[in-house]
DNA sequence: TCTGGGGTCCTAGGACCC
DNA sequence: TCTGGGGTCCTAGGACCC
């Protein structure tokens, strides 16, 4: 087909209550029953491997599997089958809540292993048929539908069954794809049928299948901003259309103003891209229980030193060094701060990062309790790059900042 | 019984330089 | 001595997403 007359097509496929859907692959004896995943660290899902260790997977009776009911924890829920959201529960409920809507829910913990291992094969499969992929999360991708064989056909519904299919047959796994203009349009689009749905939507469909639904609806509109939307009337799509881009702005500032209107309008250019750089790589952790800085200061040190090691690791495993040191943690009233510094020179060091990290903990107020603690690095560059980059810099320089470094890092002590 | 962990992007003020 | 902008970097907080 000549290029002038294919029209943009855009995919969004996000898989079907991913995490759920993996585990029933391996757990197929809980099919059709409520089962959350989500929680971690609790010492029942030890206890429950550990007993059923000589038994094949799909042998272990329903009966033994850990139940909801009487989970006291801080975990959330990350995925819910189909059978367990109609009691109520979902993605990113406190377990404890759902406990109560859902007390004979089979809880089962998030294996990342495997998870990651699906992951990638159904992203595989896609990239085989349609290479210009891009990721969204470990369950999500866009796919550029536009010059892809079949990807015209029927509004791409063609490409997308075939995709749909092809990753059934290879994973036992369902998605739903939703086939648009853009991404903003095939990110709404891919929850019109879900499940293992397709949807396609084409420029003229704006009115009749976009505009009905609610602002929250766009990706990018969230709780804050749909509650001012809806402060001045504005609930459906269709009723921010009517809006002008003046009033937007007027309202909303500049940039979000003028997103608005376009994404309203169903506009988005944004192209699907391969890859990106990371921002920044960072490691936090909930306490079981709430820490008090000075009362609880060995074990809350040694929370913080393993988070600092952990963010060296992921840095030397990713190849990356980073310039900015900062750290985060939540209050027991899950009120947050941050603090960061920013070095003269980059590092992937575990006791740089220690150190700095150590420095940004004490401008902050610590008599409160804390629930959570961060680490991050940010200002990311890649390792090779950087070290080419020292080759090439004069001695003088790269001794004088590491001095730099050194003379913040002497004066570390609280932590 | 409150609310995980890993990210990105935006805003806004201040420092500093030209 | 006073008065400008503009640009960039740094820091803190917050919205949002998966």
């Amino acid at each position: 087909m000549p290029a002038a007359t294919m029209r943009r097509r855009i995919a969004h496929l996000d898989m079907d209550a991913f995490y759920a859907s993996v585990e029933l692959l391996r757990y197929p004896q809980l099919k059709g029953l409520p089962v959350v995943i989500g929680g971690g660290r609790r010492s029942e899902d030890e206890a429950f491997k550990g007993a059923q260790a000589d038994r094949p997977l799909n042998k272990i009776p329903v009966a033994a599997f850990p139940l909801l009911q009487g989970y006291t924890g801080r975990g959330v829920i990350t995925t819910a089958t189909y059978a367990a959201r109609q009691f109520g529960v979902g993605s990113a409920m406190g377990l404890m809540k759902a406990a109560k809507l859902c007390p004979q829910a089979i809880l089962l913990p998030v294996d990342f292993t495997e998870i990651r291992r699906y992951s990638n094969a159904f992203k595989a499969i896609i990239g085989d048929i349609a290479p210009l992929m891009e990721n969204r999360g470990i369950d999500e991708v866009f796919i550029d539908f536009t010059a892809v064989p079949g990807g015209q056909r029927e509004g791409g519904r063609v490409l997308a069954r075939l995709i749909q299919k092809s990753i059934f047959d290879a994973t036992g796994l369902t998605c739903s794809v939703g086939v648009a203009p853009n991404k903003l349009l095939a990110k709404m689009a891919s929850e019109f049928n879900k499940p293992n749905g397709i949807a396609i939507v084409f420029e003229e469909d704006l009115h009749s299948k976009i505009w009905p639904l609610a602002c929250r609806k766009i990706n990018g509109i969230g709780p804050k901003a749909d509650e001012k939307l809806q402060s001045f009337g504005i609930h459906t799509i269709g009723e921010l259309a009517q809006k002008d881009i003046d009033w937007l702005i007027d309202h909303f500032g500049q940039k979000t103003g003028a997103w608005l209107f376009e994404a309203a309008h169903g506009q988005d250019e944004r192209p699907v891209v391969l890859s990106s750089e990371p921002v920044s790589i960072s490691r936090e952790t909930t306490f079981e229980r709430d820490l008090h800085a000075v009362r609880d200061k060995a074990e809350l040190g040694a929370i913080f030193t393993q988070l600092c090691e952990q963010v060296a690791d992921d840095l030397a495993r990713k190849g990356y060094v980073g310039k900015t040191v900062g750290i985060k943690l939540r209050y027991d009233d899950f009120k947050s701060v941050t603090r960061d510094h920013t070095l003269p020179n980059h590092t992937g060091d575990a006791q740089t990062i220690r150190k700095i990290a150590g420095l940004c903990l004490k401008r902050v107020p610590l008599s409160q309790r804390l629930r959570l603690l961060g680490v991050r690095v940010g200002s990311l560059m890649k390792a090779e790059e950087h070290a080419e980059f020292m080759k090439n810099e004069p001695v003088a320089l790269i001794n004088k900042a590491q001095e730099a470094t050194d003379s913040i890092a002497l004066e570390w002590q609280l932590f």
